[in-house]
RNA sequence: CGCGGGGUGGAGCAGCUGGCAGCUCGUCGGGCUCAUAACCCGAAGGUCGCAGGUUCAAAUCCUGCCCCCGCAACCA
């Protein structure tokens, strides 16, 4: 057998938040291909995992009145139950809080370092206090804050460099000299561009957090992000603590990346494997991303979906199914209900589901269960495994190049060429003539075969299933490692033979009956529902107390929206006209998502009339209305006082 | 001139190293009855966003334009 190694790897995700299904997306992707691997015979080593450290992870434990490792096991363990449900086989689980991580990441930050490659500079920036952020001159709009908008305060700031310029022509020249590397084109050519223009050297360390790991010569100073997370594949492949391991899976032969990080995996990480004189992965894979029901997925739109709860009410083989089967890998795609339950009625109920379900029904009806002597096949006989002999070269050939959904449909053209099989031999007139029993056992064996075919290529998309099947066709559940390699030569199985015993024919996939509209208002209803009780629950800051004195200090006004407008080319600002009795004023203010203009117009809204002015988009804004929103600002509801007129003191 | 993705029969997509426009679902008609109202056969339906250009030949290459969608920015 074939035992070349093959490594595989996802991301590794941050737990600061439950996955969603995007997160699910990739890692069914590694998984299908560790699996195809498998089949095909070669040793694989799947890693997946999560980076456990940062600035974020250190808030939201703290906003949690947890330690960062407490609140990280508890996320992290809701990871591994997700793919545990979904059916991930992973061969090990890399936690970037783990001792050997730790060990690997100051092992190689002090060896770049000994080389030159790291260096410290100090230099000069500006500091956000509230966001704890540093930021660079040019990041800043006008002077402030790009995150917040608040002033920033000039600092010096210590920090370790990365020379990635140093290494910036020899990347190029590997990823000209090796078209694979970077994979879809698209993306390759983006990365390419992207390190034309010339790559700056990075900041590896931060001191303004501490959640993370120490930069082994200084105690200050905290790994930043990318030595940190991207050499998680080292760590997991041994590179420190099991040198035969590591000869034996590195490179590794994908890294899975959603298009989002394929700069960190095709530029950063390449470079600091470089400077560590290692080999640099075979392919770097960018695949597309979920969008849901043709919109982005996002929390403040709320429509972020939930694997657990689709695998519990569908089933992780159909989730599998759909995601491998609908979506193309490097471009976006669309998740959406409809056509999940579409996909499982016709490709899996109704195809492959039924298709079991007749040829095992009929052995039941027919002979018993009891496969009965054959005679020689016909040409409608040997068609049939003909194509299955020519499907299976080709599905592996897709597999290889990364064609999930090719291989699937190549599948799937088997399947529907298995059910005209059956129309064309009729094996239901076949079975009223006792004298044509040999005839219609050769049918019904050719039809066992194509799925006892069928449920190994089946395997690493919809592995539980592909158990089912063939636990009903009375073989072995498990597909053994190498089974590929089988089929390949045979285009058989070969375990099906005159006296073989099916099992009872039980659907696999029942029809999910599509909701009427009413079913579909409720749950419509209900999610409206859940969404208002997710913003009531949401943490709302409690500012310090502040004395009447301070609150004094306000000065609230009524005022009389008098003009409004759109600020051009902005989505959010309406530039306002307000009377507030002695004088009028310009307001911005950042509604025109919730408000148009012309409902403005006319309103008694509150007003802060003592704030300083400021400069929004150029235009000087003098005040504030007050208004009610949610933490994400999906609602929005202006506080007004429709009854009194301009310049009433608010107190 | 911020970056990127995309506009192909009713819906969702493939084709885009140039050569009669394809798949799935849906619709309509037919067949079959072993089966999860399933399966099989057939049909209707497209000026391939618009306008130019290259070519014997363009959805496919080049130029310009229009529209959609992400990211980024604005949210006193």
């Amino acid at each position: 057998m074939n035992k070349k190694p093959f490594f595989i790897s996802t991301p590794i995700y941050y737990p600061s938040d439950r996955l969603h299904i995007g997160h699910a997306y990739c890692t069914t992707i590694a998984d299908a291909v560790a699996r195809f691997q498998r089949l095909a015979g070669r040793d694989v080593f799947f890693l997946t995992g999560s980076d456990e450290h940062g600035q974020k992870i250190q808030r939201k434990a703290a906003e949690n009145g947890q330690s960062p490792i407490q609140y990280v096991d508890h996320i992290v363990a809701s990871f591994q139950m997700l793919w545990k449900k979904l059916g991930i086989s992973n061969d090990d689980f890399i936690r970037t809080t783990e001792k050997r991580h730790h060990e690997v990441v100051q092992n190689i930050f002090q060896k770049i370092y000994d080389q030159g490659d790291i260096y410290k500079a100090a230099y000069e920036g500006w500091y956000c206090t509230p966001c704890e952020t540093f930021w660079l001159e040019r990041q800043l709009t006008d002077g402030n804050c790009p995150d917040c908008g608040r002033p920033v305060e000039r600092v010096q700031e210590e920090s370790y460099f990365f020379r990635m310029g140093k290494y910036q022509d020899r990347l190029l020249q590997h990823i000209e000299a090796h078209p694979e590397f970077i994979q879809p084109v698209s993306r390759r050519n983006e990365m390419i561009n992207f390190i034309k223009q010339g790559l700056e050297d990075l900041c590896v360390s931060r001191t303004t957090f501490d959640w993370g790991i120490q930069v082994p010569f200084d105690s200050k100073h905290v790994v930043y992000v990318w030595f940190d997370a991207l050499t998680n594949y080292i760590t997991a492949a041994g590179y420190l603590h099991d040198k035969e391991k590591f000869a034996k899976y590195w490179p590794a032969d994908i890294h899975l990346v959603g298009k989002e990080i394929v700069r960190f995996h095709s530029i950063i990480w390449p470079i600091i494997l470089m400077a560590l004189g290692i080999e640099l992965p075979k392919k770097v894979y960018g695949h597309g991303w979920l969008v849901v029901e043709g919109d982005k997925m996002s929390k403040s739109k709320g429509n972020v979906v939930d694997p657990v709860q689709l695998i519990e009410e569908f089933g992780a083989d159909a989730i599998r199914y759909f995601l491998l089967r609908e979506i193309n890998l490097g471009q976006d795609g669309n998740f959406s209900r409809e056509a999940l339950i579409k996909r499982i009625n016709s490709d899996l109920a109704n195809d492959l589901g039924n298709l079991l379900h007749r040829t095992l029904n009929m052995m039941q009806r027919y002979n018993g269960g009891v496969l009965g002597a054959t005679e020689a096949p016909l040409p409608v006989d040997s068609g049939l495994l003909d194509l299955a002999r020519l499907a299976t070269p080709r599905y592996r050939d897709m597999m290889e190049a990364m064609d999930i959904n090719g291989a699937i449909k190549e599948i799937w053209l088997l399947i529907g060429r298995a059910n005209k099989y059956i129309d064309e031999t009729e094996p239901w007139i076949l079975a009223k003539d006792p004298a044509k029993a040999a005839r219609l056992n050769t049918v019904l064996y050719h039809l066992l075969e194509v799925l006892a075919i069928v449920s190994v290529l089946v395997e690493p998309f919809i592995p539980v299933t592909s158990g089912r099947i063939r636990s009903q066709l009375g073989l072995p559940v498990e597909v053994l490692p190498g089974a590929l390699e089988n089929l390949g030569v045979f285009g058989t199985h070969g375990l099906i033979k005159p006296g073989h015993q099916t099992g009872k024919p039980e659907p696999i996939f029942p029809r999910i009956e599509e909701k009427t509209e009413e079913e579909a208002v409720v749950e419509k209803v209900e999610v409206v529902k859940a969404k208002t009780e997710l913003v009531k629950a949401a943490p709302v800051e409690t500012p310090s107390e502040i004395s009447i004195d301070d609150f004094a200090k306000l000065d609230l006004r009524t005022a009389i929206v008098t003009a409004a407008e759109k600020v051009e080319k902005t989505e959010k600002l309406l530039k306002l006209t307000i009377d507030m009795g002695a004088e009028q004023r310009t307001i911005i203010s950042g509604i025109a998502q919730h408000y148009t203009p012309e409902e403005m117009v006319g309103r008694t809204v509150i007003v802060i009339a003592n704030l300083k002015p400021a400069k929004i988009r150029g235009i000087e804004s003098h005040g504030m209305l007050l208004a009610a929103s949610d933490t994400d600002r999906t609602m929005l509801s202006l506080v007004t006082a429709p009854s009194l007129p301009a310049g009433c003191k608010v107190k």
